[in-house]
DNA sequence: GTCTATACAGAGATAGAC
DNA sequence: GTCTATCTCTGTATAGAC
């Protein structure tokens, strides 16, 4: 039917402008969820913030539904990423300030997919039911094992591991999901790097001591 | 016109009705704002989980907006509170391990509160501006004054007093916004009032100790 | 590949009967 | 004080012109 309009598409460039559109749309939902959630959120709003007229939202993603799955699933690569960091092998007190380290500058460089991130916990997890209790769940096993094998050895206090990794991620996503209230506290525009390295520092210091880590 | 029915119902007990409709829709609504924030929230949805019809809503509340005031007031009235503990006169270890303690507590009790304050701030906190600029600001900076006077005194490390406290939220609130993520990782259905004291023990002991409060 | 027009569902709000 | 009926707006989704 339209053969010369497919072939013209098709000679283009394979899917350059589809990806491109894909791209802006996919940054724009990101905005719009990690502010109002998956109920929350509107096409039209996110049809606005990127700039395209609204029906294109449909013709690159099925529904709402698959465009919050496409942005879901991004985070989800990012979250494993940095929690695949450190291994048996590692002095504790080094790989601990590495994570933390690691975890902070997420919550610093991505805040859009921890709020993302933290928008679906709050709404009871619909949608990561199967990360929660598969993959995650894996990871945190594999994580708190190399713990108590530390604590075993004399290398740390006997802290929960479980209750350490929460602590962490408390304290790391705080950051991110509650960014507006430390800026708000803090009477700051936005943090700078230094603001980030010395809230770095302070949290690698009570942690690692708190955990008799370092003197 | 109605003088027999509005009789009857002023000499039932003056508000009575009005004051329990109003306890059960307000209950329902927090349900409700927790989950989904205030634009993924739906007045319907709260009706029916206040097993109410959906236009009374709307005869006790003037609208969602209102009704959505309300809520968040309470919560700001129990946030105060748990923030007014400690004094310049406590014994720093003692006054920042009750204020875990405390902190811990109203997530476990409150979890909703929590999560309404969350989705508050996730949202860009469009109904805490004043909240976060004036009240809590002050009540914060009162504090961090405190534990800086600690720290003057040489009864704790120098720790930046504000990062201190962003560290206690961050790790105590997180029980009760990422409840679920929890449960799921430790494969519990609910968390157990002894699991509570266990995490409430873990969490004194690496920040007092990170603090230099105690050996 | 882009966009206008439109169908249709859900939600907020209010008038007015009971 | 309760609830039906209704108005209106917003939002999702799709058909079809260009």
């Amino acid at each position: 039917m339209n053969s010369v309009k497919e072939y013209k598409s098709a000679s283009y460039k394979t899917g350059k402008i589809r990806k491109d559109n894909e791209i802006v749309i996919r940054e724009a939902a990101e905005q719009e969820f990690a502010e109002f959630g998956f109920k929350g959120a509107s096409i039209m709003s996110i049809a606005k913030r990127a700039n395209v007229p609204r029906p294109n939202i449909h013709y690159y993603f099925k529904n709402k539904q698959e465009l919050y799955n496409a942005v879901l699933m991004d985070i989800l690569a990012l979250w494993n990423k940095a929690f695949t960091e450190f291994t048996a092998e590692d002095e504790p007190a080094e790989a601990i300030g590495n994570y933390i380290r690691l975890k902070l500058m997420y919550s610093r460089c991505y805040p859009t997919a921890s709020k993302i991130f933290a928008n679906e916990i709050l709404q009871g997890a619909p949608h990561l039911n199967t990360y929660l209790n598969n993959d995650l769940r894996v990871l945190l096993a594999h994580k708190t094992a190399i713990i108590q094998g530390w604590i075993d050895a004399g290398k740390m206090d006997a802290i929960q591991p479980y209750y350490l990794i929460f602590f962490i991620w408390g304290a790391t996503q705080h950051y991110a999901d509650f960014g507006i209230q430390i800026k708000s506290a803090l009477g700051k525009e936005e943090l700078s790097e230094e603001d980030f390295e010395e809230i770095t520092a302070n949290l690698i210091q009570i942690i690692t001591k708190g955990c008799g880590l370092v003197k």
